[in-house]
DNA sequence: GGCCGCATCGTCCGAAAGGACGACTCCCCA
DNA sequence: TGGGGAGTCGTCCTTTCGGACGATGCGGCC
């Protein structure tokens, strides 16, 4: 029997999930958690097989599944966790990968698919979706130049369309230091515009 | 007995739907449709008393749902259209509205308030979640510029990090009329350069 | 027939943005 | 212990953008 905790803030994923593992014989959901805390906490009490763990928690909280899957990976005899999510952005993937996640799953994927990747990874093998498979590899040929937290920081200014001066006033330094940061962001992302950067880093998942 | 028709790309999100609808009495989920034409033909075949309806369809055609919302409200007798999704852009609020949904609900809303609206709705009330009735308020005080076709052309190659000369070359215009219809664009959207038009725009869901 | 929105083009000018240097602290890691 | 990346700041200069005019032609609408 394969003892499974279901961490997502929605409510009707959650119920979907377990009305969807309720039909296997050989799944049992132990627990269930609409926090990335939660699901530390569950997988601590219950010390389950498998968890499923959403990543994108509370709309605002962004990442933090990716979070949870580190600490519940940190955790003595830790179990697998299966990263379930909307979206195959690179960043995402890679985030939950880094952070110990031993398969990806996208929500639109058909069912039998979710059960067979539970079970692959109770069995400790690595599930990937297709598509995000063939994502982990192009990502894997092209370099790709990741962003500094300060940078993403700038960056999502600009992107909210602040010019210079507001990011250096918001961040409380000067406009020089701004220009700067978005020197760099430039040569890393490929572009030369302030609007092309911001579009690159949303097709590449840095943005939302 | 309320007699419900479940519409939603999601198989997570259906059988979520479908075991929350089933703890129930007086609500049964009479069929359930991945597509925006299943779920014209299950109406049709069903005629049930309301129907509830995703958004985003398929991840590639957006605003299908809202078609079939149109097509649904179209029929003889037809059943209130519930509308539920992720995101609480005003664009598809109010592309939602327009279509005849009598409710707008997001998929992180708790179970009950769920189920109050397929109630709501059954009794032939309008239930809008709060934070999107307030939202349709704010937008029927300030009225609303919206872009020309051109005007939205323009904002999308900016949007992509084209720069004025070469939105200016993919058109076939001068450099002039493209800062011409930007000068217009920033009018319109209350906004001073092009970056934050292309947010400004995005929240608006002008742009995706 | 006149008004208005849309699309097109133009000039002039100031402000913002971007490129190209250099320089100074931290701090991590080889 | 020394190199390198990140973060901070500076100057000088060029390009781009945006604002403020104006002007034309076309189509719809009262």
């Amino acid at each position: 029997m394969i003892r499974l905790v279901v961490a997502d803030d929605h409510p009707i994923v959650r119920s979907g999930l377990i009305a969807l593992f309720g039909l296997e014989d050989d799944i049992e959901v132990v627990a269930e958690a609409a926090t990335p805390d939660e699901a530390v906490a569950a997988t601590v009490h219950e010390n389950p097989d498998v968890v499923l763990m959403d990543l994108q928690f509370g709309a605002r909280s962004r990442a933090t599944g990716a979070d949870a899957t580190r600490r519940i990976r940190a955790l003595d005899a830790a179990p697998y966790v299966l990263v379930l999510t909307n979206y195959d952005s690179d960043a995402d993937i890679l985030g939950a990968v880094e952070a110990g996640a031993s398969g990806y799953l996208l929500k639109d994927a058909p069912p039998h698919e979710l059960i067979a990747a539970v079970r692959a990874a109770a069995a400790g093998e690595s599930a990937l979706a297709p598509v995000i498979a063939s994502r982990l590899l192009s990502r894997m040929r092209a370099p790709q130049a990741s962003l500094s937290s300060r940078e993403i920081e700038v960056l999502e200014l600009v992107a909210s369309g602040r010019s210079n001066t507001e990011v250096a006033g918001d961040l409380f330094v000067s406009e020089t230091t701004v220009k700067s940061h978005l020197a760099h962001i430039f040569t890393k992302l490929g572009v030369s515009s302030r609007t092309a950067a911001v579009s690159e880093a949303r097709t590449r998942g840095i943005l939302r």
